[in-house]
RNA sequence: GCUGGCAUAGCUCAGUCGGUAGAGCGACUGAUUUGUAAUCAGUAGGUCGCGGGUUCGAUUCCUGCUGCCAGCACCA
C-alpha cells in the first residue's frame, strides 16, 4: 500500500505497486503526455520505475529543466542509434548533455562524417522517433556488460564499464536493436523526441586528453517541442549575424590579414575611430579615480622574464626571444614586470601608498593557432591594466574602488548585468596563510560593500593570490569574460619590492592586477556583437551624414557638416550623384546613427531634416539646435539614439 | 597544436565530367539633378590561396604548405 506524496503536498494511496507512467496518468492524462520522467525521493528514475513503498514522487514533465535534459540525452541515444544503423563499423563512446543540446563521440577512423552523412543521420533519427520505440531499462553485472559490449566490438564502451568503480549492477537501456550503457533516466519512447536537430561534426579526444586518439562529435540540439528548438535556431542566426568578424569586414573597422599572420589585428580609420573614443574615455575616467598613467617598452631583457617567473610558467605562451648585441630580448606577454620596474626606480614611502598606475599596454602571446578567433583571441593586443600597489590594510578599499570604476566604465557600454566570480586559495599556492585570509576578506567585504551579487569558487584562485572575475551580459544575453582582479602576493616577492612604512621597516607591498576591458581589441569585438554594430552615437565611427537631395545643395551639405565637425561631431557630406533613397540606404546599412537630409527647403530655411537609422522621421531642426542636442547626447553616452 | 571542412574579382557566390572563367553588389566613366532603404548605360577588375606532381594541357586530379571556419586541447 504505498502511499505517495506530491508535490503540491497531496496524498495518494495506491492498493499495490505503481509505476511512475501508471501515477502520472492518474492524476491527469495532460501530464503523462508531458512526462518523461520521475523523481522518487529527489532521485531521478524511469517512469517505467515501480514504487512499492511509501515515497515522495515528483513527475518530471520535457518543459522542465531536468525533463529538458532527459530529452536532450536520449535525443543522444537516438543520434548513436541511428549512426550505427547506417555505419555499423562505428563505435560509439560518451553522448552526455551539455548546454542546449547534446552530443556524442564516435570511433569511426575509416570515415569522416560529412555534412551529407549528418543530413542523412538526422532523416533516420526521425524515422527512428517515428517507429516510437519503447525504451527499456535492465541491470546488468558489471561483468555481463563487458562481455556484451566486448562481443559487440565497442571496445570504447568495455573501457567505460572497466572504469566504472564500485560492484553495483550496470544499467543498459535498449531501444529497437540498439543497446547502449547508460545511467539514465531516459524518455518511455523514442516517440517524444521530436524538436531536435542535428548541428555540426568536429573533432574531440577521447576523454579529452590531447594525447588520446581523436574521435568525430556530432552536435545537436533538442527541445520540448519544435517551438522552443525554432527559437533556438532563430538566435543562433541571430547570433551569426552580429558576428564582429563579418561586421567588422563591412564597416571597414579592422582586418586580420594573411600576410602579416593570425591573431594580429589591423585597426582601419572607421575602427581607430572607436577605439580612440573608447581610449580617451578610458584615460578620462582613471585620471579622475586617481590613476597615473605610464607607457612602457613592448620588449625586454629576457633576465626581466627569468626574475618574474613568466620563463618558467608562462614560457608557451610566449613568442621565442631575439637577440641584439648577444643579448637575449623577450617581446612582453604582460604589463606587469614593466610597473615593477617603475615602482622600484627608487625608494618608495608608505606615504605614497596606495600607488595606481595604468597603461594601455600592447603585449604579444603565443596562442595556439587553433586558438585564433577573429578580435576574440589574438596574437597581439592591448590591456587596459593597471597595477596597484598598497599596505594589506588599504586592499578592501582600493578593491571597492576598482569595483566602483569598473561598473561605471562598464555601464557605459550598456553592460548593466555581470556574473561575479570570487576565486580562492588554491592547493598549490604562495603567501602565508594570514595574508590570503586577509585579501580574501577583503574582497569578499568590497563585493558585499558593493552589493555585487557573486559566486565563490573555493580554490579557484592563481597560486599567487585571490582574485574576482567579472562576466558581463551582452544583449543576446551572451556572457563575456573581461574584468579581472587579482591579488598577487608572488611578484613583489620575487623582485623584492618594498615600502619604508611608518615605524622605518621595510615592507613587502600588496600588488593588485586589474583590468576593465581585458584586451581592447576583444572589448571591441564584444561592443560591435553587443551592438550588432550600430554603437550608440559616441562611439559610432561617423556619427551624421549630411545628404543633399542634388547637386544644388551641395555647397550648403558641405557647409552643414563642417560645421558640426567645428563642433567636435563626426559629420560628413555625402556629395555622390545618387538619389536620396540610395544615399539613405547606404548609410543605413553602414549604421550612420543620424542622416541629415538636406534640400532647397532645408537651404532656404537653414535647417535639415534629421533621420535615425531606424527609419524614423525626427522632424526639421535648425542648425546650432541639432549640434547642441547632438553634443549633449555624445557628452552623455547616451545609449538610446531618441533620448533627451 | 589536433580532427574535419573550406579557399574562384574588393564583397557574396556560380562554373569548368582536365582545353587558362561568369553574375550580382561594389569601384570607375558618362547620362540623369533627383525629397527619405538600390536611376540608367558603359568600362575596368581574376597567375581560380601558394609550391610540387600526374598530363600534350591543371583553376579542375594527386600531394605538401598557408590561411580561414567548426569543435577539441590550450587560455596567470
Amino acid at each position: 500500500m504505498p502511499e505517495i506524496r506530491l508535490p503540491d503536498g497531496s496524498v495518494r494511496h495506491y492498493p499495490q505497486e505503481i509505476s511512475g507512467m501508471a501515477l502520472a496518468r492518474d492524476i491527469g492524462p495532460g501530464l503523462a503526455r508531458a512526462a518523461v520522467a520521475m523523481r522518487v525521493d529527489g532521485q531521478l528514475k524511469d517512469l517505467s520505475t515501480v514504487v512499492d513503498r511509501d515515497a515522495d514522487v515528483a513527475i518530471v514533465v520535457r518543459e522542465s529543466p531536468e525533463g529538458l535534459e532527459v530529452l536532450r540525452h536520449s535525443t543522444a541515444h537516438l543520434l548513436a542509434q541511428a549512426v550505427k544503423a547506417l555505419f555499423p563499423e562505428a563505435q560509439v563512446t560518451i553522448g552526455p548533455v551539455i548546454e542546449n543540446g547534446f552530443f556524442y563521440d564516435f570511433s569511426f577512423p575509416s570515415h569522416a562524417f560529412t555534412p551529407e552523412d549528418l543530413q542523412a543521420i538526422q532523416v533516420k533519427m526521425e524515422e527512428l522517433a517515428r517507429a516510437d520505440l519503447p525504451v527499456r531499462r535492465e541491470e546488468v553485472d558489471r561483468e555481463a556488460a563487458a562481455s556484451l559490449f566486448a562481443g559487440m566490438g565497442e571496445d570504447y564502451k568495455v573501457q567505460i564499464i572497466q572504469d566504472i568503480p564500485g560492484e553495483q549492477p550496470l544499467s543498459l537501456y535498449r531501444q529497437g536493436d540498439f543497446v547502449d550503457l547508460c545511467r539514465g533516466p531516459h524518455v518511455p519512447r523514442t516517440g517524444m523526441l521530436d524538436a531536435f536537430a542535428l548541428r555540426t561534426v568536429s573533432g574531440a579526444y577521447w576523454r579529452g586528453d590531447a594525447r588520446n586518439p581523436m574521435l568525430q562529435r556530432i552536435y545537436g540540439t533538442a527541445w520540448a517541442n519544435r517551438r522552443d528548438l525554432e527559437e533556438y535556431l532563430r538566435q543562433l542566426a541571430e547570433a551569426e549575424r552580429r558576428d564582429h568578424r563579418k561586421i567588422g569586414a563591412e564597416l571597414e573597422l579592422f582586418s586580420i590579414q594573411e600576410d602579416a599572420g593570425g591573431g594580429l589585428v589591423f585597426w582601419h580609420p572607421q575602427g581607430a575611430r572607436v577605439r580612440r573614443v573608447i581610449e580617451d574615455y578610458w584615460r578620462e575616467m582613471h585620471v579622475r579615480s586617481g590613476y597615473e598613467l605610464l607607457y612602457t617598452p613592448h620588449i625586454a631583457h629576457e633576465d626581466l622574464w627569468f626574475t618574474s617567473g613568466h620563463k618558467d610558467f608562462y614560457a608557451e605562451s610566449m613568442f621565442q626571444p631575439m637577440e641584439d648585441e648577444g643579448q637575449p630580448y623577450q617581446l612582453k606577454p604582460m604589463n606587469c614586470p614593466f610597473h615593477i620596474l617603475v615602482y622600484k626606480s627608487r625608494l618608495r614611502s608608505y606615504r605614497e601608498l596606495p600607488i595606481r598606475w595604468a597603461e594601455l599596454g600592447t603585449v604579444y602571446r603565443h596562442e595556439m593557432s587553433g586558438a585564433l578567433h577573429g578580435l576574440m583571441r589574438v596574437r597581439g593586443f592591448t590591456q587596459d591594466d593597471a597595477h596597484i600597489f598598497c599596505r594589506a590594510d588599504q586592499i578592501e578599499e582600493e578593491i571597492a574602488g576598482v569595483l566602483a570604476l569598473t561598473r561605471e566604465i562598464l555601464g557605459s557600454f550598456g553592460f548593466e548585468r555581470y556574473e561575479i566570480n570570487l576565486s580562492t586559495r588554491p592547493a598549490a599556492s604562495v603567501g602565508s596563510d594570514g595574508i590570503w585570509e586577509t585579501a580574501t576578506r577583503a574582497l569578499e567585504g568590497a563585493l558585499q560593500k558593493a552589493g555585487l551579487e557573486y559566486r565563490t569558487d573555493e580554490g579557484g584562485g592563481a597560486f599567487y593570490g585571490p582574485k574576482i572575475d567579472l562576466k558581463i551580459e551582452d544583449a543576446i544575453g551572451r556572457r563575456w569574460q573581461c574584468s579581472t582582479i587579482q591579488l598577487d602576493f608572488n611578484l613583489p616577492a620575487r623582485f623584492g619590492m618594498e615600502y619604508v612604512a611608518e615605524n622605518g621597516a621595510r615592507e613587502i607591498p600588496i600588488m593588485v592586477h586589474r583590468a576593465i576591458f581585458g584586451s581592447v581589441e576583444r572589448f571591441f569585438g564584444v561592443l560591435i556583437e553587443h551592438y550588432e554594430g550600430r554603437f550608440p552615437l559616441w562611439l559610432a565611427p561617423v556619427q551624421l551624414a549630411v545628404l543633399p537631395i542634388s547637386e544644388q545643395q551641395a555647397e550648403y551639405a558641405e557647409s552643414v557638416s563642417r560645421q558640426l565637425q567645428e563642433m567636435g561631431l563626426r559629420a560628413e557630406a555625402d556629395l555622390r550623384n545618387e538619389k536620396i533613397g540610395y544615399k539613405i540606404r547606404a548609410h543605413t546599412l553602414r549604421r550612420v546613427p543620424f542622416m541629415a537630409v538636406v534640400g532647397d527647403r532645408e537651404k532656404d530655411a537653414g535647417t535639415v531634416a534629421l533621420r535615425d537609422r531606424e527609419g524614423h522621421d525626427l522632424g526639421t531642426f535648425r542648425l546650432t539646435e541639432l549640434g547642441e542636442k547632438l553634443r549633449r547626447m555624445d557628452r552623455q553616452r547616451q545609449q538610446a539614439l531618441t533620448e533627451g
